[in-house]
DNA sequence: GATGAATGAGAATTCATTCAT
DNA sequence: GATGAATGAATTCTCATTCAT
């Protein structure tokens, strides 16, 4: 029917870091103003009503182009999915010693996350309101990308330039722990920048692998 | 005209781990009862005559209790925070080279964690919503608890057991964000118990706080 | 829960044609209002702020009694489905000629819808918009009331007092042609009173009968 | 500006059983569509999108052919209202005995209802959403067949073909009354077809009529 | 202490219709 | 002739909270 109304209509060819609705200024318009107030008052205390008058559109508008309330949550959860992919790929698929392709990706993941934090503040608050159906799929891209960073651990461990005192999997969830976390603490006025952060997080994973 | 009902009145009479509503048994169940539906289904969306269904009471009951569904998670909030202060204050204080109680503090949070994991997973997802009045008495036990476990590594950096490259700050965050993370993919069921996924944790912040 | 809300709680010790909510006076005004503005404008033409501005409640106070909009619907159902299956189960049970039972249960069911005729326009106006679920049921009352007076009308051509050139079905279908549409053109104010109206319907019946 | 937007502008011309938008195909295809999807879900619950939808175009194309969704209603009003004057007042006008010529008539409008029972069914449920204008115009129509109807009852009383027992109004309401009951029962896929369903109807109401 | 009926404000969503292109 | 984005009013339903009993 509707442009973005549809799961995936011409997904692919819009392309670009932008996703979805790459044309259309009124529904980027709703997506940017609906990710930022979603960040700073959550998905349950944001009322369509908010955004619609924040956007200045109209509720219909809203509805022409998405769904559901809950479908421009998913288009948030999607570009930052995809994008964090796209750039784990990235660095693991360099031609780099495994040590340096797993500092590059941690710190990566730590910049973009930063670089994104409203998006990512809400992707990790809020996933829990997914429906059976979507949870299913978000999970599953999620689990992608997990394993992709196990994997690159494991291959350190196997080749013996970080330790097997701890399991991958736990290393995995301890990084990320810490990256979900930045929502929580980070501040854009803050002493240190994005880089810095990346800096100082990748090299405390580094120097916890050490054998 | 309740115990529980006024703000703090008698808070430091009651004492011991139980907190507050400790004789009470309808108080007690409502809040266990609150406590396990907002970390399934979150707090906005949980109602409160679902609470009182699942507690098989009324709602002039939870009224007499609590003043309103706010106050259940304040309880929520209270007895986590008072019950992981009690427990780094504990382990802080020993009497043992500063190594060893910072490794018994970052590991006991993890267990209390787990073991209270619906507890702390409302916390950290639902802090957001706290009025203003009540989220700066939130964040001032909170930066407490998170000095009290700053200052350990920053006397072990000053002693020079623990490496200073990275912002004792950073540390802290650091470890508390996998200790945050546990509530997204720690499972009873899973292959690690409490006490080893503590070990491994608390194994990694020692690795990487190593010179 | 709530008086009326789950489907059947104490139906049955409330008896009497009144059928559920008897006591709460409420849930009986709601459900008057409710009947009357549905025959006039519809079902799906009526809100449920007109009905409750009508009955001079809040809405609050309709969902209280009511689960849904269509819960109001199938109580007026309800109600009309036990009323005539009562009344046709008195007339077929009588100890008199065949005929005569047919002709008094026919001629009753006339009145009976009349003296109703709110219930019976929605009834048969707004039957589909019934869910699944729920119009199983109701076609399952139905049946058994068609059955019950399609069995007079076979008792009647098996012992030869009524013609068997038209099948039962059919003429069961003819007559409740006839009484459905009564509240297409029948008037408090014309010229006939429910019992001449009956009189002259039931009359139709048994002069088509005849053999 | 268009063919049949004007309220009556150019109808007498198209003449023919096709009514109106004889020649239009999209305005034919709307029209048959929207027919299904009101017969099947009603009126208030087809939505113009709806329709359109499974007619294959655009919302423009309806209100270019259609001045609102009232509109097309009233096409199938006309339609079905045009079609069973005729048939009556062919067979009204035949040269025949006057119970020769109501049964024909009576068998005959039971298989067009039959044969258009999408139209019947939409015309007796939702002939109450009328506004007073439009309301009172079918009104007339409807009243012109039902007393054409009615001449032929009471011809047949005056000559003693019929009983004079009951009012002739009365039979016309009784008979008309499982014709629109038609539309509640009858199966496509059922023993009976149209024409013996017409005929066992006719049959009925030629018996009721025997002095 | 406890009940549960009632409130009233606000939630998401739908939809017939219009209008610039 | 035809499009589809946008409107804005209305709709059903939810829910924390209160209060007479």
């Amino acid at each position: 029917m509707a442009g973005t109304k549809d799961g995936d209509g011409s997904g692919g060819a819009t392309g670009g870091a932008t996703g979805r609705c790459g044309a259309k200024p009124v529904a980027r318009r709703l997506l940017a103003t609906a990710t930022r107030l979603f960040a700073e008052q959550g998905y349950d205390r944001t009322s369509v009503q908010e955004i619609v008058d924040a956007a200045g559109v109209t509720k219909g508008a809203l509805y022409h182009y998405f769904g559901s309330k809950d479908d421009l949550l998913h288009e948030v959860y999607g570009r930052v999915l995809r994008l964090q992919q796209e750039r784990l790929d990235h660095f693991a698929d360099a031609d780099a010693p495994v040590e340096q392709r797993l500092r590059d990706a941690a710190a990566d993941v730590v910049v973009t996350t930063i670089e994104n934090l409203d998006d990512t503040k809400i992707f990790f608050r809020s996933m829990h309101h997914l429906g059976a159906e979507k949870d299913k799929q978000v999970r599953a891209e999620r689990r992608r990308y997990h394993e992709r960073f196990r994997a690159l651990i494991e291959e350190g461990q196997r080749t013996g330039v970080f330790t097997d005192a701890v399991p991958a999997d736990l290393v995995v969830d301890y990084h990320f722990g810490s990256v979900h976390h930045l929502g929580t603490w980070y501040r854009e006025d803050g002493p240190l920048g994005p880089r810095q952060v990346a800096d100082h997080l990748a090299d405390l994973l580094m120097r916890a692998l050490r054998p």
